[in-house]
DNA sequence: TGCTTTCCGTAACATTTGTTACATTAACCT
DNA sequence: AGGTTAATGTAACAAATGTTACGGAAAGCA
């Protein structure tokens, strides 16, 4: 655990706290780290759950799954997220979310007892991890709003333009193929490539293999309508 | 505001504490109270926002909407919910969210500093507000999976059937208006019709006005597909 | 390099949902 | 009761998305 408190920091939860601050809440904490491997379930959360997760290495997913088979991926994170608060803290059952570790990941997890007494010892923490969970409400808000409000194509444009910041430029290597975005949009994936293909013969996009270039971006703005 | 007081071990944020405490707690607080009429704007919380609102008296919608005018009703909150909190603890802006009041409204309104404080003081509390931040989380999780991959017949399947529950018997009177269905599952109000026609073509379902009597449970389980 | 697995684009067709328009009914107000 | 407004059911058609199937391309591996 030592080689990790360091860059605790970087958590989101530790964020603007002292090294020696974080030492000390650690220290009244009865934690313990797990490991998983690609592909590992990490987490059922249909189950119980009363540990909060932090992710020391790696990356993982979270995803929503049917009876039937159908995935919606929630999002993927990486290191020093943070999973599983809402099934800690909620008291909604059952919940049918699976943690998936995406290669080698290290977890540190930590009691709701504990994280409830660290936000009595320390007020910067409590302050971090309310905006961390209010953050997640925000999130999923906007992200029902966009499923139930937009078409496809308008999420699609969304995502490309979202792309586009991130990366700063007009061409970027997607970083989830076809696949995964039918997954992250709720979609099948004949439809993601359908629209794909409609945005490159509208001369908006051009597409290599996994990279696209924006030719037209105020179209894809147009698109999103906003 | 003392005329409240008493009441507010009804607020999930106070389960659980002494009268006493709730007393105190208030105390530190430099709180007021806000009161509006059917059809007011109580928040737009693209806005900045930095107090949480628990209702007094009244119920109030939030509602998402989009430049073009489309609504998704996020939900109805009445006596002793809370409200914002997703807003007022998170970095996220902006939020396309709008608390409208369905008839007259009382507030009573806590800075977010107040809230940090009382949590440090009183450990019940803060645990009542991560846990009413959690089923928020959860709710809109379980909300974005039903959205992204059932399709309208089996949401409805789904609402006919917690309705049946929430009354306990076969028959009882839908609250929500075709139009208002059909904004909370952000689709055209004719969709809305044309499945509730469906299903009493199909003998699973008898309409009479705002009543609906379940004829085939089954049948509508089986829809569901759960 | 060659083999194997996965990913991808595409077409044809089915299903779901949106859009618009209109007539009917219910609710409300006086 | 009469008149007005809002809510509803419905039809016809348009648009979006799902489903299935198949061949080719890319990626990983031996």
């Amino acid at each position: 655990m030592k080689e990790y408190i360091g860059d605790l920091i970087r958590c989101p939860l530790f964020y603007g706290l002292k090294h020696h601050e974080i030492v000390k809440l650690i220290e009244t904490c009865d934690y313990h780290i797990e490991k998983y491997k690609e592909g590992d379930i990490i987490r059922d959360l249909s189950e119980n759950c009363d540990e909060i997760l932090i992710i020391l290495e790696g990356e993982v997913k979270t995803e929503l799954q049917s009876k039937e088979g159908k995935v919606l991926q929630l999002e993927k994170l990486k290191v020093y997220d943070v999973l599983a608060l809402g099934a800690v803290f909620s008291q909604i059952r059952p919940i049918p979310i699976e943690v998936i570790a995406l290669c080698d990941v290290s977890l540190l997890c930590l009691k709701k007892e504990d994280v409830l007494n660290m936000c009595q010892i320390n007020r910067k923490f409590l302050e971090n991890l309310l905006t961390v969970m209010g953050n997640r409400i925000l999130f999923l808000a906007t992200r029902l709003f966009s499923t139930s409000i937009k078409s496809l194509k308008q999420r699609i444009a969304g995502y490309l333009l979202e792309m586009k910041n991130r990366w700063g430029k007009n061409i970027f290597k997607l970083s989830h193929t076809r696949e995964e975005l039918a997954e992250r949009f709720g979609v099948a994936r004949p439809s993601v490539s359908r629209i794909f293909s409609e945005l490159e013969r509208e001369k908006i996009i051009e597409i290599s293999g996994k990279y696209v270039r924006i030719i037209d971006e105020s179209s894809l703005k147009k698109i999103l309508g906003e």
